[in-house]
DNA sequence: TGACTTATATGCGCCATGCATATATGTTGG
DNA sequence: CCAACATATATGCATGGCGCATATAAGTCA
């Protein structure tokens, strides 16, 4: 291995940085537009769904989109994320993460748009409920034909089972979305945010298998969570099921004994 | 679920969306600039290296960065990150995938800079090449601070053992890259971007405990690699190490029988 | 030739998982 | 009030992966 660093590596900006910065055009090289998408999951009955918006706007009117919106000059990514979420849905403080940025050159007729695209994740009752808000909002069950961790588009199929084509790459930023969720299950305490306050562990594993999109081995299942120490009794049942009521759980984030 | 979609949403553009496309004015809005930095890997002894460039422009001058250049306005965002690997290292055909969006407002004092990372991986003869050939290009070894994925900024080693403070976000960059890898390991046949085209298993061994940091099983890492079907005998053998030579391998992409 | 070093093969115990069975506890319909 | 019902919860058992230990193989080097 061939080095040559400095030695020490010292700090060499100071006051000349400052003039440097006093001076500096920031309109020498045309830009690229960015703009952020967001892919909005919640996951019932064991399906998953998302929220599309129809545009109003060329191009591709007419069509259904992720919600998003264009990023302001000093707004952080994360920011506009939540901004469209929060016009568009009506939602605030939901679990909004970077997923990809899609950057092809064609991606968008209009100009060179770059869509650094994220994901969110609510509960079907708010998700629900931010789907009655707004005109021109509605619900789309997500169809994966893909299995495991391969990825690629996936299908946005209307209450009626309608397929629908999106508008832009938006049914690659879904599948990469979907893909993201699949791999995080693996290791990560995911599916909480799909869950209201408390749960019961087939509410759960119903979760899981709609981001798997596969059937779970309940036992095993079961032993799992319980073992991870994230789940924490509430003490309290279901009630009114027909059936022995379940316990209720709430995630309870790896408190130390 | 509340769901109002078109019926069949078929594509309402056409010879009106020419139209409009053709008036469209792109430089309504203020716009950020956006780049691509690469973090380019490498595994040797045990220990991750990266390759870092000195700063020649303002701002942060002398400091050590990615390799990095702002996007073409036409250009591929992976294109980009080739382009900025060959121009910095010279390096052309490498592995190189998109890791993270760092986009923070004030990451870079000039202006709003959005950069879209992305990580690269070669074998240690062709980055010892690569870092043998332009001034001011170093190689670094990379300490990781923390344990598994829990991810945050990594510090780079000089040859001397000595620290230094990388230019703008560029000590997270690589910290993304280096969870983004640990996280692979698991599922994906990584690490042979890593090798050259033939290796022994204690090889591939050490390029795994590089990436993890940490010590692996030797008899249990055998067989998981041997049992996933990745690996395919070349039939041929080291020379000269002293003790009894190892078969030597090569990467079979799930060849069917 | 024999010491040395690492590769390779085999066996054993532990633990997570899948599957089967048994018991518990609510609701619902007589 | 009681029994049928449906699901929750608990327990046992076979299987397979993994960590660990042991034994043998095959080169180099003094």
């Amino acid at each position: 291995m061939t080095g040559r660093p400095l030695n020490g590596g010292a700090a060499l900006d100071g006051d000349d940085d400052a003039h440097f910065l006093a001076s500096y055009d920031a309109s020498v090289f045309e830009r690229p537009s960015v703009a952020v998408d967001v892919a909005l999951l919640t996951a019932s009955g064991g399906e998953l769904f998302t929220l599309l918006v129809r545009r109003r706007d060329r191009p591709q009117a007419g069509r259904w989109a992720l919600p998003g919106t264009f990023v302001g000059l000093a707004e952080p990514l994360e920011a506009a994320a939540a901004r469209a979420l929060e016009k568009k849905a009506g939602l605030a403080g939901v679990f909004v993460e970077q997923l990809y940025t899609f950057g092809a050159p064609g991606r968008d007729p209009r100009t060179r748009v770059i869509s650094v695209a994220h994901y969110a994740l609510v509960d079907p009752a708010r998700f629900v409920e931010a789907a009655r808000g707004g005109e021109g909002v509605a619900t789309f069950k997500i169809s994966v034909p893909w299995g495991g961790e391969a990825g690629g588009p996936v299908r946005a199929v209307d209450e009626g089972g309608c397929v629908h084509a999106l508008a832009f790459d938006h049914a690659d930023i879904l599948g990469a979305a979907v893909k993201r969720l699949r791999g995080k299950l693996n290791y990560a305490p995911v599916g909480f945010e799909l869950l209201g306050d408390s749960f019961t562990l087939l509410e759960l594993q119903r979760v899981h298998e709609a981001v798997l999109g596969r059937p779970l081995n309940k036992d095993s299942f079961r032993r799992r969570m319980l073992a991870s120490g994230l789940l924490e009794p509430t003490g309290q049942s279901e009630t009114g099921v027909g059936h022995r009521p379940a316990s209720l759980y709430r995630f309870g984030g790896a408190v130390a004994p």
